[in-house]
DNA sequence: TTGCTAAACGGAACATCGTTCCGTATCGTC
DNA sequence: GACGATACGGAACGATGTTCCGTTTAGCAA
């Protein structure tokens, strides 16, 4: 055993996951589309240390295929935020098709209030130095940041709101009026998000 | 059972639960020193999500026992949180009356840096909206403002440091400093302090 | 179509945790 | 010294995260 000339510069160990034998089994994107659909709806419910069989019951899995696709509780998590990040972030090209610019940038700020009201207990988590976290911050602005800028440029170049807004400040603002803390309901994020929004409109054409 | 006439101001309840019959017995007395103990050792070492089992087990005690005196975890949490909020600010006439007014100061930012640095995992707590934390920010703030002002007053007026440093700023600078985050040990903290205190002396005599 | 095997599934079982319960031991008083 | 209120210990309970393993199934091949 002092050498091993078979499979030159092919390891047996599957270093790339990717085509085990076929691509991936029908029942098991099922499965995993299942988890994340109602991983999604549980946490926004009762937030993200909501119990496990709850997420499995919803889902109509057993605990067994939930560990075997997210093998620690934090993938799971990080997972469904990548999920409704993306989400989210795909729903503004259909708002700026639709709607005009500053609409557009109105209805996609709302949206984005919504997404981060399901967030509730996720940022402890994000500080609690669980590895899985770690990319989450990151992915989190490399979606939106570009997301965010494209409309706010656009409704600028329109003339319809100021033009000196920086869309990391105006989602750090955001996020912090939608974030839910004790039991207040979401008209109230609403209503200060739409705020910002009017803000936003009344420096149109200024400087 | 339209009225109650009995007992007239003197409602059931036990409002002050001072003087139930004797004092306090000397075993009860004795066990809830132990828990303090133990918890606020085992809170340092693993943050305040110890189980509690560890605790009642270095304290020598019953899982009972400590239901008894601390009827929810959060009141053990408060409790020791409260402990070593006195034993802190308790220590700083000593040091002031064995030190000159700049070292003493000195010496009790370290000492305060030391009791931040066991609070890992309170913050999260404290933003927890359980009742039994309410009460800890403030007594926090007047219990150490009083006596950091102290401090800072006697060495502003000796002359070894400047004179315009505010309890509170300085208060929440050191506690952002020593909380720790991560896995860096301590030294960096007090690293941290002692370059405060030095822009605290640089600043003497100045404006 | 039928057979086969790796992959995936479900849920019982295990370990751990917070909390409760209650029989027993102890303290302080009369 | 005896008695009653108080406190103690630790087993027991319910909930939860996680693992294990016998069973089922998807997808390929003959």
């Amino acid at each position: 055993m002092t050498d091993v000339p078979t499979n030159g510069g092919q390891p047996r160990q599957p270093r790339q996951p990717r085509q085990p034998r076929h691509a991936v089994r029908a029942d098991a994107q099922r499965s995993v589309d299942a988890l994340l659909t109602a991983a999604a709806e549980v946490f926004a419910a009762s937030g993200v240390d909501a119990p496990v069989r709850q997420i499995t019951a919803r889902a109509g899995v057993g605990a067994g295929t939930l560990y075997r696709h997210f093998p620690q509780r934090s993938d799971l998590i990080a997972a469904v935020f990548r999920h409704e990040v993306d989400a989210c972030a795909d729903a503004a090209p259909a708002l700026a098709a639709r709607y005009d610019p500053a609409d557009a940038l109105a209805r996609w700020l709302r949206r984005f209030a919504g997404f981060i009201a399901t967030k509730r207990g996720l940022s402890a988590a994000l500080h609690s130095g669980d590895p899985a976290y770690g990319s989450l911050p990151s992915y989190f602005q490399d979606r939106f940041i570009p997301v965010l800028g494209g409309l706010l440029d656009a409704a600028a170049a329109a003339g319809q709101i100021r033009g000196d807004a920086d869309p990391m400040d105006l989602l750090r603002a955001v996020a912090n009026l939608a974030l839910p803390v004790g039991d207040e309901n979401d008209e109230h994020a609403q209503r200060m998000v739409a705020l910002l929004m009017d803000g936003l409109r009344y420096g149109a054409g200024a400087e």
